[in-house]
DNA sequence: CATGAATGAGAGTTCATTCAT
DNA sequence: GATGAATGAACTCTCATTCAT
């Protein structure tokens, strides 16, 4: 992350003007990520650029100047969910009564944030090129953490051995594509049908 | 379909030209579907109508007369493998020594049909309309065999009884997305998982 | 439906073959005449040759052979109302009590044709190369008729002499464009009042 | 308008940047009229937007950005002489001898105008939706000031009373259709007919 | 730094016209 | 003669991205 605590830069007299300017640079910035997520949601995450920048009042160049690639931008917008996930995974396996519960919990977890973002799951699984960096910090960011919760199931002789966390992942990710325009499809239910054939027997 | 038994207008002399030229037609047809499969795989399902009329040799007023609208040409490239699919169904059923595996060979087949389309498990899911009716055809065509595999399954009290084929179909069908490019993705397997998931117990 | 009622035509002897296809010809001719006129009238002169090959149940070629330019079939699918119209005139002259009241009723039946032909006023007036031929062909046949009006209106002192018939049939021809679709327009009521700004004083 | 009062902006400093640019862009506009004006003179109204593109030596997308529809463009291109020919009536009245003259002379402005626009008023009168907002301000513009003129002259006992603004407008601009092309048609001569007939007796 | 105008490649689609059968 | 498949030019419109101000 490269600007936590937005209010915390206790730059005292001298760098005031410079300070002032950072702080429209991030205020801007809040502003950019806002009006993402908001045409995120009702445009999904392809949205054309230009309709970013107009929610958010200012010019294209702006944006580009920010979050030189889209992927910049779809990763900012959903950098402070995708990380409260992945730190919520070794508090479940602390607080659930079997790996395998925790599991359960913290993919559970990953697949409502999914589910109600218009078109990310989509988009993280293509291979458009301008989404590559996208998918790996999704990736980097859990695949970690779903490895642990694996482990400690295998461990603990509830799963089986032999599946991995980088597919486990994308199979999820998948499972949520178009699950947000088709109540037919619930998601959710498939993706517990898929952790629960992760048992052994 | 429209081509069914080649050979029916077996009509001699008047015919003749007409028959010719439709020969011709079906030829060119054949060729377009080629072309269109050949870019499909390369470039997906969504490659410019330009493209697919090149690879074919042929004007794109050739492909919009053959087929007005994006999904009819989809549809048509992979029609026979579809009912292909469709037709195992019931076989599989018969053949195998419980309903379960037979759903999970069927599913299997369709996986391997799926993964092999590049951008076609994708094409399906996506809410563009001009997919509409390839969704349409892929769900009419073999939810029901799904369906019928489901029932037999669950009457041999192999399964669980709450899942439908609508919502299984799909769930596979978003397990087979970007598999053919990520060789550390198996959407065999997961689905197999997904599969597995189904069991009672 | 290219050739109904094979044997029908009762031509006796050797030249049966002949003969009948003559006919044939004839009779796809007038099916394509009044294809063509059916249409005109909903889609304009200028709808698609497709559209009326449809219409006639024949294919575009067969329009093509018959008719090698649109000129040559918006002429033939009007000809007979523009002789009519023609031929009009000497008799309206003769009739009416005076030149300026013949010329009057005359041009009403002109604007009573063009009035109800969607487009064909427009065409007639275009600038494109492909309705020249048209152009020629109503001023061919109507521009003496109505040359002929005006000389013995002038003759007998009805009207200012100083008008010919050229421009006075594009400028009535000009006042019938979109008159069909605009209820709020009156082509017949603007030529009257034209042709009353002919008269001397 | 959307540029009058040039100077008004006098902002000093700041708004310097943005300020030359949109002069720079007003010149844009300026450069894209002007093209759009020799096009449109050459090639009529109906012109690709390439063409107008090319001609401006901007790409395609400048000309959309200024003019999202053709009706824009056209109406941006001749509404300097429309409003200028709509505020010369009143000056008319007031300053001929008669109301009747005066419509006389400001009909022969709107034709003079009309005329040496190739292709425009047969736009005005299409059907094509393009056009819609074309005529709607054509008509906008000039009927109100017709009617006054027509008001005027009733009232002066010089011409019928029935005949209103809406028909006689579309009747003289459909006398100047194809004026431009025809030397041996006079469009001025049959509006002044017209205008003629409409007198009393 | 911010702006947003400009660029232009790219995709879709329609039809007049030709010509092999 | 009739057919209608094929051709491909022509047009429209959209957006990602750059860059002068």
């Amino acid at each position: 992350m490269n600007d936590s605590a937005p209010g915390a830069d206790g730059t005292p007299g001298t760098a005031r003007a410079a300070g002032s300017r950072r702080k429209d640079v991030r205020r801007n910035q809040q502003t950019l990520l806002d009006a993402a997520a908001a045409v995120f949601v009702t445009s999904g995450v392809e949205a054309p650029v230009r309709d970013i920048a107009a929610e958010a009042g200012v010019g294209v160049g702006t944006v580009y100047r920010h979050f030189p690639t889209r992927a910049d931008l779809v990763i900012a917008v959903y950098r402070h969910q995708v990380d409260a996930c992945a730190e919520a995974g070794p508090a479940l396996l602390a607080a659930e009564v079997s790996p395998h519960a925790a599991l359960d919990r913290w993919v559970g977890l990953f697949v409502d944030f999914l589910v109600t973002k218009h078109g990310l799951a989509a988009a993280m699984q293509s291979d458009d090129a301008g989404f590559e960096a996208l998918h790996a910090y999704f990736l980097d960011r859990l695949v970690p953490v779903c490895a642990q919760l694996l482990e400690a199931a295998v461990a603990a002789g509830e799963i089986r051995s032999d599946v991995t966390a980088y597919p486990l992942m994308r199979g999820i990710g998948n499972l949520c594509i178009g699950a947000e325009t088709d109540s037919r499809y619930d998601a959710r239910r498939l993706v517990a049908l898929l952790v629960a054939g992760l048992r052994k027997d």
